[in-house]
DNA sequence: AGCGTTATCGGTCGGCTGTATTATGTCAAG
DNA sequence: CTTGACATAATACAGCCGACCGATAACGCT
C-alpha cells in the first residue's frame, strides 16, 4: 500500500503512540521498538519516518507543546470576547494541571522533559524558554488586572505571578492521589478569590469541598 | 584490604555516589557501573553490598528520605522551644525546595522517584504514603494555628494545607532558572504573611525583592 | 598454624538498545 | 512495460545493561 502517504500525519500518529508509551509505561520504557509496537507498525517503518531517536523525541515534545497551547487557546476563546482576568488565569492553571486525560498526557510529557532538561544544555534552554514565555503571559494578565483595579494596587505583580505558577505544584499531589481534582480546584479558586478580592472577602463561603 | 568492614557505612557511601550520579548525570545514566565508577569501586564490589539493582535503589531513596527528614527536624529544633507556627511552616517549605545543595539532591531524587511511581504499584504506594504523612503534619500545624487564633477562623484548614503544599511547584521554576531563590522565598513569605495576617495586612510592605 | 569467613576483582552471559543495511513489495510516470 | 521513487519489512551489528560466577587474597577465630 505504498500509495503516497501524508508524512506529517504519519509522524503525528507515531508521536501520539510515543505519548501513550510515556503515559502508560513510563519514560524508562521509551524505546523505538516499544513506540513502534504501540503504533502498530514495524521498527523499520518507524525509522523510515524518523531517522534518529532524537528526531522522534524532538518532534513528539514539540507536538505536545503545540497541542497544549492549542487547548489553552480554545479554553480562553470559550470565555467570550472580554473575559474576566480571573477566568483567564483559572483557565490557564486548569490547563496546566493533569485533571483531564488530554492535559494529563502533556503534563507527564513535560515532567519527563523537565527531568531530562536538568542535564542537557539544549533541552534546558528550550524548556526554560517555554516556561519564561508562559510566565510573561501570566504576568501581563496580572498587571492588567491591577491596572484595571480588579486586584488591589499594593499587590506585587511579580510575586503574584510566581505564586500563581507555583500552584502547578498540585501536579505531584494529583498524580499521586494525595488530593483529588475537586480539592485542587477548590484551592485554586480560593487563591484566585483572595487575589481578586481586595480586602472585602478574605475568607470564603466555606463550602464543604475537598480531598 | 578485606578487614572487617562496616556494611551500613559502605552502603551509605554507595548510596551517596548514586545521588551524585542522579544529580549530575541524570536518572537515565543511573546504572550500576556508573554508580560503581562514581563511588570509586568495582562493579563486583558494589554487587557484593547490593545483590540487585532494585535493592540499591530502595536503600538510596530511603536514605534520601531519612536525610531530608533529619534536616527538617534540625531546622525545626533550631527554631527554639515553642516556635511560631509560621516559622514552622516556613522551615518545612524551605526544606522541600531545592535552595541549598543538600535539599537540591533530595529534591531531584524525589522528582525521579515520583516519575517512576506513576508506573510502579509499589513505588507509588510508598511515595504516596510519604507525601500523605507530610501533608498530615502540615495540616496539624495549620489547625493548631487556627485554634490558637493565629490564623483567621474562617480559613479552611484543608484548603490552606493544600495551598501550602502546592508551593512546592516552585521546584520546577527554580530548577529551570525561571525564578531565583530570592523570588521564591519572597513569594513563600508573602503567602505566609496573608495566611497569618487575618485581615489587617492583606497586602505587604512591598519591598522591591524578586527574580 | 590452620580454617572458615569476608572482601574484592575480573570476566562472562543473555538480553535489549539505537542504528544501519539490505531485500521485497507497491505505485505512478514516461 | 520499464524505470525509479517510495513504503515496508527483516535482519545485522556494535554497545551497554544487570545478573552471575569463580579466583584470589586478607582477615578473625580457634
Amino acid at each position: 500500500m505504498p500509495k503516497q502517504v501524508d508524512h506529517q500525519e504519519r509522524r503525528e500518529t507515531i508521536a501520539r503512540a510515543l505519548w501513550r508509551v510515556v503515559e502508560q509505561r513510563g519514560a524508562a520504557q521509551l524505546t523505538l521498538r516499544e513506540v513502534a509496537r504501540e503504533a502498530g507498525i514495524s521498527l523499520g517503518q518507524l525509522q523510515h519516518y524518523f531517522g534518529t531517536r532524537a528526531e522522534l523525541l524532538g518532534f513528539a515534545t514539540d507536538l505536545a507543546g503545540e497541542q497544549s497551547g492549542r487547548r489553552a487557546a480554545e479554553a480562553l476563546a470559550a470565555l467570550g470576547e472580554r473575559p474576566h482576568p480571573r477566568a483567564v488565569l483559572r483557565a490557564m492553571l486548569v490547563e496546566l494541571l493533569p485533571l483531564r486525560p488530554d492535559s494529563r498526557v502533556t503534563s507527564r510529557m513535560s515532567a519527563a522533559y523537565v527531568l531530562e532538561a536538568l542535564h542537557d544544555e539544549e533541552v534546558h534552554a528550550r524548556a526554560r524558554g517555554d516556561l519564561v514565555r508562559g510566565r510573561e503571559a501570566v504576568e501581563r494578565v496580572v498587571r492588567q488586572a491591577i491596572a484595571d483595579g480588579l486586584v488591589a494596587a499594593d499587590r506585587d505583580p511579580v510575586v503574584e505571578t510566581d505564586l500563581l505558577l507555583a500552584l502547578t505544584g498540585f501536579t505531584t499531589l494529583l498524580e499521586l492521589g494525595v488530593v483529588g481534582p475537586d480539592a485542587a480546584l477548590t484551592a485554586v479558586d480560593r487563591h484566585l478569590d483572595r487575589l481578586f478580592a481586595g480586602e472585602d472577602r478574605p475568607g470564603g463561603e466555606g463550602r464543604p469541598g475537598g480531598r
